[in-house]
DNA sequence: AGAGATCTACGAAAGATTTCGTAAATATTT
DNA sequence: AAATATTTACGAAATCTTTCGTAGATCTCT
């Protein structure tokens, strides 16, 4: 991953993550509900990113739709890969309890972590 | 927590937590040894973060002795907190098994964030 | 004391990111 | 078809971050 994504850039795409293919308009009121944008930066910001291929387009009609290219896992990988590396010194489960500290997950979710954690542990006894 | 910690500021920091009170010198020939940096960028940032309250120094000698204000585990959650809200959608489970997956864990850790599972767990009842 | 080394302060350049204004193209409405 | 709306393209301003050069102060050594 040799492009950084910029935090605007990460606004962006986590719009078109959660609605699927948008035009610029449709991204743009969606960002503007949170801060004030123009409607050429979020443009500006789009063609950008086309250009970086973090995202494509369909020009066919008079407003292009866009989508994303970069997928949310690999982007949830590399931060969390930067994380690691940069303020936890590389001890994931450093990370894991001030994740689970910082906002408690439901009774489900930490029994699906608990099997998550078991799974790597029968994997590990099996090496 | 109303500043944002950047990239340099963040590779300082770093270096004071891991060595305690430093002094310009000190800090530079250690970020020198990753990415060439010169000495006087070194002291422009840590007089920049004086400013914003994120160091502190002893300035009694002519080599003024730098340490941080903020402390690692605050930045810990506020970077977490702000992954959490931007790429997981809040769900700290989500978060916690990308690290896990990333970065495997030794078995001492695993056995760790069960036991840290458990007491939240515990804790949950208990409501 | 004088020369040389090292340090701080600070403005400003350089680089990166975000924002916007304007022009031209395309669509829509009357 | 003319007037109005909306859209793209794109340069350039504005802003934020990092880097460095220079001046002057302080220390060290002879």
């Amino acid at each position: 991953m040799e492009n950084k994504v910029t935090d605007a850039e990460l606004a962006i795409l986590q719009v078109l993550w959660r609605n699927g293919p948008s035009t610029v308009r449709e991204v743009n009121d969606i960002i503007a509900e949170e801060r004030q944008v123009g409607y050429t930066t979020t443009l500006k910001l789009l063609q950008i990113m086309l250009e970086k291929g973090l995202v494509t387009r369909d020009a066919t009609d008079k407003s292009h739709r866009y989508w994303a290219v970069v997928q949310e896992k690999a982007i949830q990988r590399t931060l969390v890969g930067k994380m690691l590396d940069t303020v936890f010194h590389g001890s994931s489960s450093a990370l894991v309890m001030q994740a689970l500290g910082n906002h408690e997950p439901t009774p489900e979710e930490l029994i699906k972590i608990k099997e998550f954690i078991e799974r790597i542990e029968a994997q590990q006894r099996d090496e």
